[in-house]
DNA sequence: CCCGTCGTGACTGCCTACAGTATACGGAGC
DNA sequence: GCTCCGTATACTGTAGGCAGTCACGACGGG
């Protein structure tokens, strides 16, 4: 995330191996592959993905560091369980982050960077009316990542895009029913950033957020059961072997 | 940083050795021993350690993580430089961190709580009194700390422990001229947390920090020259060499 | 029948070794 | 004398391998 660079973007030739087995196992754990306190076995995920298992170790690290596993010393690494609460915490917090983000970007925005936002939003629209849930999640993501990125702030700019990216892997099934609503708060969002209008735009992002955050505990609480004391035990043989 | 645990706190027993070799280089950078821009290379570290250089390797990318070294693929790790701006957006994402946190921790801190509080508050002021540099640092960051674990909320929690900690490493020059009215406004915090008055811890903190802020921008200002664009050069020769 | 103890297997943590690559130095050409 | 290029060096990135340790299961005792 190299934030509001002056053009002069630095892209380092070898794209190190534990960034692609990163993304890879990022990937792995969104699309739910590997489930929640599922534990992660260095060596069957080296051979998983073809490389040694150094690279392997190093990805589990950096997924540690933000959160998607847990690891535990001399035991291994284990696909990080949520529960509701820490859920609603990082909901909080990406609704401060986010919402400190809009009032800096209504102060600093330009006129073509507005016109950036209104093109995501006016796709982010259409996508929902097509139903196509994954796109109207990606570009609600990039919306609000390009928000955060014109506040202007960079360190503020990581740490919403981290907060971000793990909200999102709760928010998906969320997604559907916050539906056009959503984008129409966006889009009084953007209007609001037009405008210079700080107050205002951290007015709406807050409520914008909240309203995420009461419709995702809303649902919580419709499919209650849930959460049967997650696997902590050690695997002898699970769905990675062949 | 187990947030606010319900008494049994896991502590693993074996301490991985790469945590060792975490706390051991950040304490070679904010001591100043790593200057800023220089070439961290992994061999040297191991040898200087005396372990080999996995550990070292795993220890770096996460000083990387929390941004206190930039991790260049193929070409090595360097003691992150911090600019100017990048400190005033470390601050102000504080600020905004801190202040919440005091907010959730009105509401939330029992009296029991707020006595803690107060003991390391009366610590605090009698080392600066005594002039005692380091251990006033020490104890404002413990102070911080102790506010953001009342908030009950261990994403932010956590957050607000990274951010402290970076910015600790700038406030150390400062804290000399924060001085007395530093601690009182940690006073006045507390009166208003031991209240419940969320408003008023709110703002208070708000005041504080953004205090800060600006006594560490006019120190900035005065000692002007500074950064004569920092060592990016590959290091063949240098200070850890025997 | 339940609990403590020992044996076994497997996985992590760490070290060593190799290959690829970027940088720095020295020499040849202009 | 300056520039360009070849060579050497040293560092990173990756792989493989060994020892320590943790968990599980079986056996024996209460």
């Amino acid at each position: 995330m190299p934030s509001h660079s002056g053009g002069a973007m630095k892209i380092p030739r070898p794209i190190p191996l534990r960034e692609s087995v990163f993304e890879a196992l990022l990937e792995l754990i969104i699309s739910g592959q590997l489930t929640r306190g599922q534990h992660l076995v260095e060596s069957e995920l080296a051979a998983l993905l073809g490389v040694s298992r150094q690279p392997v170790r190093e990805a589990l690290q950096l997924l540690s560091g933000e959160g998607w596993v847990d690891l535990h010393p001399g035991q291994g690494a284990f696909v990080h369980s949520p529960t509701a609460e820490e859920a609603d915490q990082l909901l909080a917090v990406r609704a401060l982050l986010e919402t400190e983000s809009a009032r800096l970007a209504a102060r600093h925005a330009t006129a073509e960077e507005v016109e950036r936002l209104r093109a995501l939003c006016a796709r982010g629209m259409a996508a929902t009316e097509a139903g196509d849930i994954d796109t109207t999640v990606a570009l609600n993501s990039e919306l609000h990542a390009a928000v955060t990125e014109l506040s202007r702030n960079a360190v503020l700019g990581d740490l919403a895009a981290q907060v971000s990216r793990r909200v999102r892997w709760y928010y998906t099934p969320v997604a559907a029913r916050r539906g056009r609503s959503s984008w129409e708060e966006h889009a009084a969002l953007i209007d609001a950033i037009a405008d210079g209008d700080a107050g205002q735009a951290a007015t709406i992002m807050r409520a914008h957020t909240e309203h995420t955050r009461t419709v995702y505990l809303s649902r919580l609480a419709e499919e209650h059961p849930a959460s049967p004391e997650p696997v902590r035990r050690r695997r002898r043989r699970g769905p990675l072997d062949s």
